[in-house]
DNA sequence: ATCCTTATGTGACATTGTCACTGAAGCACG
DNA sequence: CGTGCTTCAGTGACAATGTCACATAAGGAT
């Protein structure tokens, strides 16, 4: 097995009968730059994909071109919506993008099968990555259907601002974060500047008051 | 194992294994009437469930007393929520509800593990069951973020108006499954049945123009 | 300096959600 | 049979969010 992805993923440590370890061997390192899609909507899927190095974002698309990140694969995640995808024979159901220069191990759907069958290590695995999502999901279905977009962003920025006071990002991009329009991103921004709690420039939020976005972050949240 | 089981759930029988046969004798049947709460949101998760009769709704609940339906177990269905709070020891994320007379068996947190790391068969089964939900949850996400809810109505209408003419729900619960209010339904259904497509009297709707609903709930759906 | 592309600002309007009501339908019970 | 109770549905005013069609501005490329 390729050293950097027992690196990145310790659990596979634990896989020690020989169909795992075979499969495992055979994995294949691919390298993508930012921005590429691996994978689109309607899509079948043909590979399991296990991230050791940057993120691939998931985002599901409207009509009218809006989108919303579902959640993202970082490195030491697999992919759950591929995972599901190969179990059910479905296509996918939205669309990868990289958002930074992305290393992945590809397995293909065939030696994936093997696997399931054949290693109790290698399926463990697959399914307690599984299976720490689902919940994300119905959180994010109510968070979309019953939450102020006022407080979803304050609690985006929250997030982005404890790790960086400049956040580096483009209004579109906070509302394809959020399933939301530009227009209204820039609304709430302006409001949010009007307080004082943030500054505005071209492609880059300034947090000011950690504080106060927490604040409003948490109102109303039970 | 009970027959009841193995006559609903069929894969049960390729369950050979002597641990997954032991485990499933020990499950025990249960009966809950109908509106009886099966779990709650933040509930610790302790079973496992296997619905042999009747039919569970999952829902989400927002600040505001606001609910949507997430998804909804059926006979022949296990709990893909359950399942994951299992591996994952979270505890519920949302709200489980009989909407009929319910007869399940349990399975205890115990025997699951158990099953999990003994019984081939048993974790072929669950885990079978479990992938084929992903995709309908992000389906959702995509319906509540993007789409109009006339034709999320319409959709709604056209589905339930297939098997029945006269269809039994107030306009609450339309707005539950939708996950808007009730009002924004009442104004779509008055619409609805200005164009002739529907007849509204209390706590029935009868379908007029199945057609029209489809062809509405069509438009824009690529 | 000029052109281009991308990012942001803005007003008008449509859709959806909220609130505070009203009235109507059906049931329960005397 | 009437009276009240509870649930369901209708409505208008307003707030929040999304859409559209722009204008303006910032920054890079040539």
């Amino acid at each position: 097995m390729d050293p950097l992805l027992l690196e990145r993923f310790p659990a596979l440590g634990r896989v020690d009968d020989s169909a795992g370890q075979q499969i495992l061997s055979s994995a294949r390192l691919i390298s993508l730059p930012a921005n590429q899609v691996v994978f689109s909507l309607g899509d079948s899927c043909d590979n399991y994909l296990l991230i050791v190095e940057g993120t691939v974002k998931v985002l599901g698309r409207g009509v009218n071109g809006r989108e919303i990140v579902l959640y993202r694969i970082h490195n030491t995640d697999s992919c759950v919506i591929t995972t599901s995808c190969l179990l059910s024979h479905d296509c996918y159901p939205a669309e990868g993008i990289t958002e930074t220069e992305v290393k992945a191990f590809i397995i293909p759907r065939q030696q994936f099968q093997q696997a399931l069958n054949n290693s109790p290590g290698l399926r463990d695995f697959i399914f307690q990555a599984y299976s720490e999502r689902l919940s994300d999901l119905i959180h994010l279905v109510q968070e979309i259907a019953f939450e102020r977009i006022d407080l979803r962003l304050a609690r985006q920025l929250a997030l982005l601002g404890k790790t960086q006071t400049e956040i580096h990002c483009t209004h579109q991009q906070l509302a394809t974060e959020l399933g939301s329009a530009r227009e209204v991103i820039s609304r709430q921004l302006k409001e949010f500047e009007k307080r004082g709690w943030i500054g505005l420039n071209r492609g880059n939020i300034r947090i000011l008051q950690l504080q106060q976005l927490e604040k409003l972050a948490l109102s109303h949240t039970e």
